[in-house]
RNA sequence: GGCCCUAUCGUCUAACGGUUAGGACAUAUCCUUCUCAAGGAUAGAAUCGCGGUUCGAUUCCGCGUAGGGUCACCA
């Protein structure tokens, strides 16, 4: 087993939507397996038709995807295990299944619903636990498939395994069960097909969250019961929501993934911030490239407790890669959110920067232009009269200095007007006043009509030395 | 309630049994700046409690406490 080649596996069932916490335990499974070249699968659990949600496959694909977390066997690529859908694959559950029946470890399960309430009612009135195995007839009869078809437990005792990220776990007896292999609907439960998938698939690795870990007994005497060895158990701690300390998930709000895409935050972002909630390879360096992530990944270096989500942080990590993108890679995303009539005029490749210096994610670009702060690069503002008062300087100074300004730009070079140059003049200018705020703020005010824009120098520069000069103008009148 | 697991700044986390317990996010202040943003600097902020083992415990052990998970013909 040791020496097989690493397999591993996100088998979500089609429910809805896929959130963070899911995808962060499919990240690790895929992120274990670039890094040991193994093989990553999609397998889609549907075994549960009422919960079933149509659209579902299509979404967790789209989900991957805008993650970038690319699966070698599954939907849409096949396979030498296909199919990869649980409910294709009915027949090769009841083989596993007459396995054991010839066993001797499965057995039709005679009860009605009502009466299998009734002994769950009366354990939970004398508060002990519900175990099935103490109601086992005596002598059922043949299964036929249309009832419940349950494991025998054949041995009680205490069960001991290692977990990669947690070390040496135990339950005692009461944590095995004869449970359900088959429902009388036809189709297996979770606890049967997804073992039998595992050894079929011949998976090494298997990653999922902590919710597993008071199950595990029970797989592990199906693969003592098929005389098979099991894989390897990776538990991965929850995620908790932001306020509070519950396990993220939908009822407490937990987002569908790919809300953050339409956000606008990047996949490598994301990855980066997700894998670093419940794991940290040491060292002080918390930005990582998708690359750098792969290689520092390490199964023993998830933590055991669960982590509260930050948005906060989030933005941060996005922020940095945002950062780290190619200038030209941003202008793509940033088109994106434009509207038409700033998308292809000459000025919005210089203004791309400036943008990119005051967002954490591309969803706040649509802020910005809410905001009018994106506007005044394309047409001349407006003056609010409002805004027009500055305090402690007379109407008169401030047209002085307007003038001042507009001769000493006049004089500089069409091909001179750069953010430098303009910095230098009108801060000589403004020096020579009582404070430099009585130039700078009517500047900046004349270009941009707004109370907090990017300073003068930089808008000047941007719009161009003609249309500084008309909008000096302007304000002066 | 039974069983299982976890515990370091507000949050994410680092620290062969020996560190002034480190970093990041957030917060505050300062610098740069007419403003906004970005950037730089600084500050405050933690080993859940009680015992034990040890020369020495965040680290190992026990007991509390708190939190999480699980007890389905759901996954």
């Amino acid at each position: 087993m040791l020496n097989d080649k690493v397999v591993t596996r996100f088998a979500p069932s089609p429910t809805g939507f896929i959130h963070v916490g899911n995808i962060r335990t499919a990240l690790y499974a895929w992120l274990f397996a670039r890094k040991n070249n193994g093989t990553f699968i999609l397998r889609i659990e549907d075994t549960d038709k009422e919960r079933e949600v149509e659209g579902s496959i299509e979404h967790i694909q789209k989900s991957l995807k805008w993650l970038n977390l690319d699966w070698d066997e599954g939907p849409g690529v096949g396979g030498p295990h296909a199919p990869y859908i649980q409910s294709e694959r009915l027949d090769l559950y009841k083989k596993y299944a007459n396995i054991l029946i010839e066993k001797g470890l499965a057995y039709s399960d005679p009860y009605t619903e009502e009466e299998i309430e009734a002994f769950r009612k009366k354990s939970e009135e004398e508060k002990k636990p519900f175990l099935f195995r103490e109601h086992r007839p005596e002598n059922p009869s043949a299964w036929t498939g249309s009832t419940p078809l349950r494991f025998k437990v054949k041995e009680l005792k205490r069960t001991v395994w290692n977990d990669v990220v947690w070390g040496e776990l135990s339950a005692g007896p009461e944590a095995l069960d004869d449970f359900i292999l088959i429902k009388s609907d036809g189709y297996p439960t979770y606890n049967f097909a997804h073992i039998v998938d595992d050894i079929e698939m011949k998976v090494t690795h298997v990653v999922r969250g902590q919710e597993f870990i008071s199950s595990t007994p029970k797989f592990l005497s199906l693969y003592e019961a098929f005389d098979i060895m099991p894989p390897l158990f990776v538990t991965t701690p929850p995620i908790m929501g932001a306020n509070g300390n519950k396990k993220l998930s939908k009822r407490d709000g937990a987002k569908d993934i790919l809300e953050y895409e339409a956000e606008g935050y990047l996949p490598d972002a994301m990855i980066n911030y997700l894998a670093f909630l419940g794991f940290n390879p040491g060292g002080e360096k918390e930005v990582y490239t998708r690359e750098e992530l792969i290689n520092a990944f390490d199964l023993t270096k998830i933590q055991h407790s669960g982590a509260q989500w930050s948005d906060d942080k989030l933005n941060w990590m996005n922020k940095e890669h945002i950062k780290l993108l190619p200038l030209a890679e941003a202008q793509k995303y940033i088109l994106e959110y434009l509207p038409e009539d700033m998308r292809y005029d000459k000025i919005t490749p210089k203004i791309i920067p400036m943008i990119i210096e005051r967002i954490s994610k591309w969803g706040d670009i649509k802020e910005m232009i809410t905001k009018g702060e994106l506007d005044f690069f394309f047409k001349q503002p407006q003056y609010p009269k409002e805004k027009l008062i500055f305090k402690n300087t007379s109407p008169e100074k401030i047209s002085d200095n307007l003038k001042q300004a507009e001769k000493a730009l006049g004089e500089l070079n069409e091909n001179d007007f750069t953010t430098e140059n303009i910095k230098s003049i009108l801060m000589k200018i403004a020096d020579g006043l009582e404070s430099r705020g009585e130039l700078l703020h009517p500047v900046r005010f004349a270009l941009s009509g707004m109370d907090k824009s990017p300073d003068p120098f930089t808008i000047a520069s941007i719009i161009g030395k003609n249309e500084t000069l008309s909008r000096l103008q302007k304000a002066i009148e």
